[in-house]
DNA sequence: ATAACGTTTGACAAAATTGTCAACAAAGAT
DNA sequence: ATCTTTGTTGACAATTTTGTCAAACGTTAT
């Protein structure tokens, strides 16, 4: 079989991903990904040396997959609003892939932090797409085109009402009082809520 | 020595408490919590048994910590602004000593429901002052005095924006290029900002 | 003093998880 | 057909983590 395969590597890893970054399943098991994939567990070993070696393979992968278009999007020159709002289309597209993938970046930063390493997944300087889109910000704030803060504390807000909903879905189900059905209903609605928070409406007494 | 000493069993449950939900370091072993609290690992099975009972006290222990004060603010008939201000200074202050919480029952929500077992935390229905507080919201909504949505996606922003923050200050501290200290600068800044965005000041062009 | 009790400890056993290896299978190249 | 390379498997070893137990310790009551 001299041509590579890798048919079976991409099993895994895409099986990886939904086990880990879709299910959530932090305490999953090299087993039990060779399970949900149909593979023998020998391979994991095979194909990525370590259960570690997987991981950051993993991660890496799905940063990569969900960077491409956000990145295209922030760097464009769409007017603010309508940049935005392909940002928030784009990134909670993503999210509904992957809702755990930020909570396992950080599960691995805390890890790497405790072994007093740097962590390898970043550079040194945030992501120039990110630094443009803060500066555009500063701009409409000046500009009062929407509420004066920080450029910081609108990208906090934005990426908080995206992804929490997401990833404590379990914990707001129970606090709402929502069923399953119900809860993908509101999640639903969200895009068009978090823009009428970013951007509010003017129509109060 | 007949009289119950608990100095011990409660050095192991507020270490635990801190390793976990502090320091968010969710692969912990018995042997970690038993270092970081200085004493012998066998004292954890002799106080709670497993580790999984230990892990169900913490996270009870913690949740009761936090229901008091949020209880009773939220049933209090202060107006609904000076409430809503209350429960979110209330809370945020409970997030800055364990930010990893709801992560950790989020993660143990996933494990119940691997096995098909209901999550035993949880009762039936949601909490009852949360459930008058979003009445309350509602009202709100209908005279107009904050924007129109759901008290839904009212308290899915609120917990959002409250707690995301704290949850992935790693990755954030990255991306928007902020060392520690800056980082905590903007933590401290959250309340108001959180504030001004769910009750939008209306000073747009 | 000693008996009783809760606490603490180290050594050990058990379980779970990961990693290694030699053997084997499959498929194209020679 | 045989060789070569890649992929796959099961058995095994190593490691890590958890749980158990008997013995020792310290304090108090008798």
């Amino acid at each position: 079989m001299p041509i590579k395969d890798c048919h079976t590597e991409k099993l895994i890893i895409d099986t990886a991903m939904r086990v880990f970054f879709t299910e959530g399943r932090i305490y999953a098991t090299t087993q039990d990904i060779a399970d949900a994939a149909g593979v023998n567990r020998t391979l994991i070993n095979y194909y990525f040396r370590s259960k570690k070696a997987l991981f950051t393979t993993v991660i890496n992968t799905a940063r990569e997959e969900f960077r491409g278009n956000a990145d295209s999007i922030l760097s464009s020159d769409l007017p603010f609003r309508e940049k935005t709002e392909k940002f928030i289309d784009d990134f909670m597209n993503n999210l509904i892939k992957y809702p755990y993938l930020e909570s396992f970046i950080t599960v691995d930063i805390i890890q790497h932090r405790l072994k007093k390493n740097a962590y390898p997944g970043f550079s040194e300087k945030s992501p120039a797409p990110i630094r443009q889109y803060l500066k555009v910000i500063e701009n409409e704030m000046e500009a009062g085109r929407i509420p004066k803060s920080t450029p910081v504390h609108f990208m906090m807000n934005l990426f908080s009402l995206m992804i929490y909903p997401l990833i404590m879905k379990p914990i707001q189900m129970n606090l709402l009082d929502l069923n399953e059905t119900e809860y993908n209903n509101v999640l639903n609605q969200r895009k068009q809520i978090i823009l009428d928070t970013i951007f509010p409406v003017k129509s109060l007494k």
